[in-house]
RNA sequence: GGAGAAUUGUCCGAGUGGCUUAAGGAGCACGCUUGGAAAGCGUGUAUACGGUUUUCCGUAUCGAGGGUUCGAAUCCCUCAUUCUCCUCCA
């Protein structure tokens, strides 16, 4: 959420930088007229109300005194229902704003490439070098397939498609890979390891974002006002709505393996096979509060915490800053990651690191008291996956196959493998 | 799932329709007092929105949302949460 100030106050600078986010100026010189109608219509209905305060004091002297009061309490009545009049415009009024403002993504740093899509987003660096073979190396499906270890038909048979079931060192694989990556985030790089719900309300879902805007993309439980979380960035980040936190507990930092669930709607047909994209899928996220002033070097730092997981998993990856039409609804600014996938011949997103500022801590009430003078402020909420843990399979099973169809452990990952070196 | 009780400010806690601008206490901050501390005394101690502009003023907020009333912390309805008992369960 945007504060409305903002907009009424730096109204042309605010729309020509939402406009390269895809909003229309429309939109928002209606909602500046909303806004202005509405503050008059706040200050008719706070004048009534002072009257009818001041007048049903002194109908309470009157009472007191046994005096009469019947003409009072008949004009109060008028007031009454007239406040209740503008009170229901003023409802209507809110509502309407509410439903254009809650829409608005988050204003772009001014460090963000300007473009429409991920054409315009910007190489920051580069690591490692991809591997060449000296065979043809395969999608890791087929590879996990003949392997036995993921079994792409029966999750469809039992859920349906974008659905699995890893199988043995498959299995045994994606869960040394989260715990290798919670045990790295709790204790080299300072995140408390939480296990959140993996439901949740529609208030925490409005509070990261995610509605009223993207209820397409979830799945929610029928009878229940409850969703599966498309991201643990769901609960972790609520984790502190509606709470004033003290400015020396901050920053803090969080982390957490849960299930991610998402419909995909829209995406039929784009990456049917593998791991890549699916209905279901585990990640490790890391959310962080922090003082405004700190945020943006708090992003680098979460950024480097994800690569440090490539850069010991030796996977090849490179950083790419999203540009203004790229970036999610809720970020300022936002670095992927994207892991070389050999069979694919390309880089595929496998984290993706985003300051939201006080965009989420707006819609969710998280705030904090500085020491300096008591004053209450937003924090800033920032989220980044550390990693996707199902995309750094398939990355792990693609970078590290061998001639015969076998797999190759990534030495650091051979103690939480149990000392098994290879999978054939 | 069933029955009952509860939810008031940072905390404890009073408050069954108007002398409540939420009593009283604790805590915290500042001041007085003191050689220093404690005690004592005094003052202050929320958030949001709107107006004003650095000072105030107004409105709203007693778990949430509705309703009754000239007027609601107080009466009515719905919901949430917590506790106790029963039931069920990993």
């Amino acid at each position: 959420m945007l504060d409305i100030k903002r907009i009424r106050n730096d109204f042309e600078d605010v729309k020509e930088r939402l406009q390269t986010r895809g909003v229309k100026g429309e939109e928002l010189n209606e909602l500046k007229d909303l806004d202005e109608k509405r503050r008059e219509l706040i200050q008719e209905s706070e004048k009534l109300k002072k009257y009818r305060n001041d007048v049903s004091s002194q109908i309470a002297e009157k009472k007191r005194n046994k005096e009469d009061a019947t003409d009072v309490i008949a004009e109060m009545k008028k007031v009454g229902e007239d406040i209740k009049a503008i009170d229901s415009e003023l409802e209507q009024l809110k509502e309407q704003i509410d439903n254009i403002a809650a829409g608005l993504p988050n204003l772009p740093h001014p460090s963000l490439p300007v473009g429409e899509d991920e054409a315009s987003n910007v190489l920051v660096r580069k690591w490692g070098e991809p591997v060449t073979f000296d065979f043809e190396p395969q999608p890791h499906w087929d590879l996990g397939t003949d392997l036995g270890i993921l079994d792409f038909e029966r999750g469809a048979k039992v859920a349906r498609s974008r659905f699995l079931y890893y199988k043995g060192l498959g299995a045994r694989l994606e869960r040394a890979l989260y715990n290798f990556m919670l045990d790295m985030h709790t204790t080299e790089h300072g995140y408390e390891e939480i296990i959140p719900p993996y439901l949740a309300n529609d208030e925490a879902l409005y509070g990261t974002g995610q509605f009223p805007k993207f209820k397409e993309d979830v799945f929610q439980i029928k009878n229940h006002p409850l969703t599966l979380i498309p991201t643990a960035e769901v609960p972790l980040t609520n984790y502190h709505q509606k709470e004033i936190l003290e400015e020396k507990d901050l920053p803090k930092y969080y982390t957490a393996l849960s299930p991610s669930f998402r419909s995909e709607a829209g995406s039929a047909g784009r990456d049917t096979r593998g791991l890549i994209r699916l209905h279901q899928f585990n990640k490790v996220e890391m959310v962080k509060f922090s003082k405004p002033e700190n945020s943006y070097d708090e992003l680098e730092k979460m950024t480097n915490n994800a690569e440090a997981i490539l850069q010991t998993l030796e996977l090849p990856y490179r950083v790419v800053l999203l540009s203004t039409g790229d970036t999610g609804f809720a970020a300022a600014k936002t670095y992927d990651l994207e892991v070389w996938i050999p069979a694919q011949n390309t880089y595929r997103e496998i984290s993706s690191c985003s300051n939201t500022e006080d965009f989420q801590a707006r819609r969710a009430m998280i705030r904090y008291r500085k020491e300096s003078d008591g004053k209450i402020e937003y924090v800033h909420t920032l989220n980044g996956s550390g990693l996707a843990v199902g995309r750094t399979v398939a990355a792990i099973m693609e970078n590290y196959q061998q001639a015969d169809g076998s797999i190759k452990i990534p030495e650091a990952l051979v103690p939480y493998m149990g000392g098994v070196t290879e999978i054939r």
